[in-house]
DNA sequence: CGGGAGATTGATTCCAGTCAAAGGCGGTGG
DNA sequence: CCACCGCCTTTGACTGGAATCAATCTCCCG
């Protein structure tokens, strides 16, 4: 996460983004950063045939669509904030020339931009090696550490169809699945929440 | 590419690699930054039931495994040498150094981090949505596009186990949807071998 | 010429996708 | 307070396509 103060000083504006609106589509030139002040955008792309694939979640403090900015490329996946959000947006070229003048916030962009590489390298083996049931693992496992909560058991707040989005699979799939997984008590469901 | 003076000067020993050799394994700490001189590496990923993901191949001048050593995390895969391969290997300390005094290599990097998170998104997308024959037609097209023959026909060097373990298939699967494609006049096939 | 690696083929299985239909919950407005 | 609606969840039956398994075949190489 960028300091606010700083952000503003190369030229960021503070934008409301309302619940479903789009921030960018997948195709657009990257010509902005974008930083989550308080909301939740989702990242995902979206095949020929309408099937969509959940990339990667982002809320409070988060950037997001960084890596086509730098390298000047295009979207590969739409932003859709799920709720009403607000962001920072910062024109590439003021981005840049923050770059250069803080050196430190480059640095950090490094690591975030290498742990960005290691989780989707990650991803993409589960993704591809694992049967299903270790991929919807896969996904809650990341999420819970994601959440900081190593251990106790608690709520997955998310649909049927955005866990499907997320791991690849159709809903249906996933709920018989996970029904499965509470037989082997690998999570708990009751009244339909799912807990892990 | 970093240098290779600049690497020696950070403490950077070639060494050889034989055919089939391991760089590195996964799980291991990544404690070092790789760059090929000459020769061909692989990197996979292997799951529980011994299936591999082969998640890139590394030629003269690429360097492999920054992500991990950028975060101090174990590697998600294995890196083996291709065939005999001399390579840089230059310690993180060292490589941390190169990085505070080459302003403009870190920042190289950071083009470098950006543009590998942009192609695994891609990837993914390819990976999840797509029907077989796309995901070929994706591994095929990213192979010509990394050999700059935008155009021209070109054979393609890889065994179909090769192609398999890139796409996440099946060899089987691979050899019929070649055929199916080769009717098609998506592709090329003489005496086995592929043109695209 | 024999051996081995990769390529190919055919038969079969299995599992996620698809389609269609209910079921249940929460929220809204009358 | 209740009826209705829309969204999500669940279930069952069926389908299709990739994985699996088991043989061969072909080419290259020593």
């Amino acid at each position: 996460m960028i300091d606010s103060s700083i952000l503003m000083h190369y030229g960021a504006l503070q934008k409301i983004i309302e619940k479903d609106e789009f921030i960018f589509h997948e195709g657009d030139y990257a010509k902005y950063y974008f930083q989550v002040i308080r909301g939740k955008i989702k990242l995902f792309s979206t095949s020929e045939d309408g099937k969509s694939f959940t990339q990667g979640m982002f809320s409070d403090g988060d950037s997001f669509g960084e890596p086509p900015m730098l390298i000047r490329e295009r979207y590969p996946s739409s932003a859709q904030s799920m709720n009403r959000s607000i962001i920072y947006k910062l024109h590439e070229s003021g981005f840049q020339q923050m770059l250069e003048e803080h050196r430190e916030i480059e640095h950090n962009l490094l690591l975030l931009m290498a742990s960005r590489c290691y989780v989707k390298s990650v991803t993409s083996r589960e993704l591809i090696n694992q049967k299903t049931e270790h991929r919807i693992m896969a996904f809650l496992i990341d999420y819970k550490r994601k959440k900081g909560h190593p251990s106790s058991r608690i709520h997955i707040p998310f649909t049927r169809q955005e866990i499907a989005d997320f791991v690849g699979l159709r809903v249906e799939t996933v709920i018989r699945t996970l029904k499965t997984m509470s037989y082997l008590k690998l999570v708990h469901i009751e009244d339909r929440k799912l807990y892990f």
